[in-house]
DNA sequence: AATTAAACTTTACAATGTAAAGATTTCAAA
DNA sequence: TTTGAAATCTTTACATTGTAAAGTTTAATT
C-alpha cells in the first residue's frame, strides 16, 4: 500500500490541476471526479477542502483575478501617469481578455446560482484603475466622480472585449489588424462626462 | 389510456415552458427530464426535437434576443432621429438588461462548448443600431466608420450593464437614483471617437 | 386499405455531485 | 513513549443527470 495518504498541499494541487483542465479543454471537464482522479486522490478528498463544485469554480475564477491583478500592475508600473497610463490599463485588459476567453468569461459569469461575491474593493485592479483615473481628473475630484469616471472606463473597454470574444464583433478577431485599430480606437476613446 | 401522443406544438411549448422555470428558478432547473415531466411527456420526446440539451438552451437565448429585439424597435420608435434616439435605444438596452439579468446574461454567454453561433447581421438590434449611429454621423460616413461609431456605443453600454449586474459595481442596484443617474451619464458619454 | 413516416415511449447505461460512515495518519499532551 | 483526538483521506451508496437503442402508436400518403 503506497497510497500516499496526507499530501498536504492537496488544496493548492486541486486548483492547479483545475485550471490545467479548464485551459486545456473547458468547464465542463472540470468534474470533481475528473480532477480527483488526476491526482490519484479519492473524489471525496476534495469535499475536506471544498464545500461543493461551485464553491471550487468560485476559487479557480479568483486566481484567474489575481492574474488579471499582476497584469494590471505591470500594465501601469512602466507607464507614466496620465492618459498615457490609462490607456496603457485599458489595452492590457482587452488584449488579455481576447488572448484568454475563457479565463476572463469564467471571472465575470455569475456561477450557476452562487453568489460569487466578490469583495471588488480588493481587487487590485479596482483599485488601480480608481487610482489612475483620479491622477488624472482634478484634484479635487470628489470620490464619486472618481467612481463615475472608473465605471465609464471600465463599461467601455469591458464591454468591447466581451462583444469581440464572443458577441456581436467576434469577427474582428480574424483581422488582426483591424482588430489592433480598434482596439485602440477604443481605448483612446474613454472619456469622463 | 388517454396518452396525448401528438400534440404537434411540442417544440414550441417546450421552449416555453423551459423559459418559465428558467425565470421562475435557474438554468440549472433546466434540464431535459423536468421539462419533459411538466409537460407530461417522456424525456426523450425532446429529442425528437432537439440534437441535445445545449442545443436548446441555445434556442431559448435566441428567443429572448428576439425579446431584446422587440424593445429596441420600440424605443426607437417613438424617438426622434439623432442623439435623442441613440440615448434612448442605449438606455432601453441598460435597463431591459438590469430588470433581466438571467436572460441578458444567458444571451451573452457562450453555453458550454457549443460554438452558438448566432449570425448578428440578422439580429433587428444589431441593424437599429447601425441605422442609428449613421443618422449621427456625416453623410458620407464609410460602412468602416459606422462601424466603428456602432462599436463604441455598444460596448460602452453593454460593459456598463455587465458590470452593474453582477461585477465590480453591482453595488449601484442598492441605489436606484444613484443607478438612474450613472445610467444617463453613461448614455450620454457614447462618443465616436 | 396498406404502407410509410412522424411522434412518442420504454428500457438501459454511464457519468455526475455528494451524503454517510469508516480508515489511516499526524501530532500534541500525558 | 503512550494515548487519544483531530486532520486527512477512502469506501460504499444513491439520486439525478444526458442520451443511446429499440420499440410502439398515431398520422399522412398512396
Amino acid at each position: 500500500m503506497k497510497k500516499t495518504y496526507h499530501q498536504k498541499d492537496l488544496k493548492e494541487k486541486l486548483i492547479l490541476k483545475a485550471r490545467e483542465v479548464f485551459e486545456a479543454e473547458s468547464l465542463k471537464s472540470v468534474t470533481v471526479r475528473r480532477i480527483s482522479k488526476e491526482l490519484e486522490v479519492s473524489p471525496m478528498a476534495f469535499y475536506h477542502y471544498f464545500k461543493d463544485l461551485s464553491e471550487f469554480v468560485d476559487q479557480i475564477a479568483v486566481s484567474y483575478i489575481k492574474e488579471l491583478d499582476q497584469i494590471s500592475q505591470e500594465a501601469v508600473f512602466d507607464t507614466e501617469i496620465g492618459y498615457p497610463r490609462l490607456y496603457k490599463l485599458g489595452e492590457a485588459y482587452i488584449i488579455y481578455a481576447i488572448q484568454n476567453p475563457k479565463k476572463f468569461l469564467l471571472m465575470f459569469q455569475p456561477k450557476n446560482n452562487s453568489i460569487f461575491d466578490i469583495d471588488w474593493q480588493k481587487v487590485d485592479l479596482y483599485r488601480i484603475l480608481g487610482q489612475t483615473v483620479a491622477e488624472i481628473l482634478p484634484q479635487n475630484s470628489s470620490p464619486q466622480e472618481i467612481q463615475v469616471a472608473a465605471i465609464s472606463a471600465w463599461s467601455l473597454v469591458h464591454g468591447f472585449a466581451i462583444l469581440v470574444i464572443d458577441g456581436p464583433f467576434s469577427g474582428l478577431q480574424k483581422n488582426p489588424e483591424m482588430l489592433k485599430f480598434m482596439i485602440d480606437k477604443v481605448v483612446k476613446n474613454i472619456s469622463f462626462g
